[in-house]
DNA sequence: CTACATATACTCAATCGGAGCATATGGCAA
DNA sequence: TTGCCATATGCTCCGATTGAGTATATGTAG
């Protein structure tokens, strides 16, 4: 087969249609640059962390990005391969499970103020590691996602951020008349704002982080708008900081990672990821925890990731639990084997 | 706050991390250029049909590929204003619904024989579109997904082609011994043909497709394997061809689409993005099926896409069903204000 | 007018999921 | 040493969900 094709070119039949430039030479496709981004989460002494170094450069204060590096296809095979070669560079971190997120490309996004960059396409990336030996940071640091995003910190109850800052400047932004031709299809932002942060008798969504973001952002109310030059931030004069920024987009993609991670793993075993090798049931449900929120019935957790063939006993005991000694619990790999889409299937509900 | 920063650079605190590069001129990152993939699906007569545009320019025989272009930041603002661009350019196609699948970008699975293109990431997207008017093609042909992955066909029961041609080579193709070292975490070939391909009693599951097309392209058995290069490819000699190929990784980015496509509709309302404005419960219900296959139960499926809250009647009927007439009814777009995550929760039950 | 084909309504049993009660067992303090 | 405490673990109960089947309604074609 290899020899049937040779001379092929890469041309769609048509009289006046532009020829694939898609794949001329570069001179065309001047100032395209793929940065690579790892949101790399681990989970802490029950607290949900992710990677991150420092941009000290700027006297005027340090912002923590992600790990991040330019794709060069001379140097790197695949993306993926780049990406883990970046991480290492910069925090001396190997990972082991990593997954796409999603290719960020809208312009003004992703320059900060007075560079004057090419256009920058980010693809973001989430990978997981868990504790354990060798697994030592030489530069960077584990900051709790929360940090940045203190509005999805349920753990005790409502975070007050929420009805104290938030809602009340997103109720306003939403009733500002809004000069601009409406969308086509009107989504209200009363209603976009009521769905995303569950008001008015709608749920919380715990999976709606990125969508909660962007509203954020839109609404001119993250430092990173304003840092855009987003006309809807000069609106606000008295609004304090939500969340501690992060550079370029990476508050963006650590959103969509912070997403992704919720809704993965209520169907797919990535919590172990995050777990050392062996574990008891109830260290496995404070991480779930940690990741989607702390709204879990403890017996009804071991009934389902026992039943679900998540996990097989070691055989041995944690003591010092406080109260009676734990069973040690390990992954049970084979359930990729067994089940079509096996995962911790938690509801959310709320506390 | 736009006035805070200036003349920051990005640059990361380390003394001899190499600077971000990232966002240097592009002379360092020669030859990289972003392509845009649009897998534009429909349903047409039952049928899921995906939009191509032929590439005549060979005598060897016209290939289909997916409409796509180059992404131009100087041109458009966003990726998606790019490719909605380059797609109705191409084919004359404006679509609704759009989002975004995957970022590929592996050496060697882009290029086509005698090309000296320089390396391209492709960036797939799903769109979805509804038939009615102005919906007409100026360029480009719809053609059944099938065409290109009968052996996702299963609306006739066990495709024939799974038996007589796959399965018994991709067990010799595992069961070769492999002479490079085995991955660190060997999941030996055996496991993941039997996982993809629902055999020895595991089952079928229909969102597997794009693992199964990588599969197949692995073990050289896809006719774009032999024309990238691919060493197993030069194992098989009678093997027949299997679905129809696509131009570069435009097969793959298919895969990825149907599987996506095939997953999100269980969780989101997208099937109504490929309907009509006015429809029978069984017209819906066939739809789904041409997605993911014909195994759902009538009454149940009305059930629950009545009780879901998914559609509303608009109080007339269809007659000319064959039958007593159907009455009709439209989406109810509140419902992603009611529920979490709206979809068509059908399980993948086997016929 | 009647057979037919499809639409729609209703029933029933099995399962799942949320919530709580009951018991087991090591640590620790009186 | 004994008994309390805290946590682990086992089990029950009930309502909601779901798979599957039966029964009824109402057009169209002959």
């Amino acid at each position: 087969m290899t020899t049937e094709a040779h001379m092929r070119r890469p041309r769609i039949a048509r009289r006046d249609m532009p020829p694939p430039t898609s794949m001329r030479p570069r001179e065309e496709h001047a100032g395209v640059a793929i940065g690579l981004n790892a949101a790399i989460v681990a989970v802490a002494a029950d607290e949900p962390v992710v990677l991150v170094v420092r941009d000290e450069a700027d006297a005027s204060g340090a912002v923590d990005g992600l790990p991040f590096g330019p794709f060069s296809p001379l140097d790197h095979r695949t993306l993926e391969i780049g990406l883990r070669s970046w991480v290492h560079e910069q925090t001396g971190l190997d990972f082991g499970y990593v997954e796409q997120l999603y290719t960020f490309g809208d312009r003004g996004r992703h320059a900060e103020p007075g560079d004057r960059t090419p256009h920058i396409v980010s693809i973001g990336y989430l990978a997981l590691t868990s504790p354990g030996p060798g697994r030592e940071l030489q530069r960077g640091t584990w900051r709790s996602w929360y940090h940045f995003f203190p509005w999805e910190d349920w753990r005790k109850g409502r975070p007050e951020i929420l009805d104290a800052e938030i809602v009340p400047r997103l109720r306003e932004w939403a009733a500002r008349p809004q000069l601009h031709a409406a969308p086509a299809r009107p989504v209200m932002r009363e209603e976009r704002v009521r769905v995303c942060f569950g008001l008015d008798g709608a749920a919380w969504d715990e999976e709606k982080v990125l969508e909660r973001y962007e509203l954020l952002y839109e609404a001119g109310l993250v430092e990173e708008a304003s840092r855009d030059g987003r006309e809807a931030a000069r609106f606000w004069h008295d609004a304090p900081r939500l969340g501690a920024p992060m550079r370029f987009d990476h508050r963006r993609i650590l959103a969509t990672a912070i997403s992704r991670l919720r809704a993965k793993i209520k169907y797919r075993p990535v919590v172990f990821e995050l777990m050392p090798a062996e574990f008891t049931l109830y260290e496995l449900q404070k991480t779930v925890e940690a990741i989607l929120g702390p709204h879990l019935h403890k017996q009804n957790f071991r009934r389902l990731v026992e039943s679900a063939g998540l996990v097989e006993p070691t055989g041995e005991v944690k003591t010092r639990t406080g109260g009676r000694p734990a069973k040690l619990y390990r992954y049970r790999r084979e359930v990729l084997l067994e089940r079509p889409s096996p995962g911790v299937r938690v509801k959310p509900g709320r506390a």
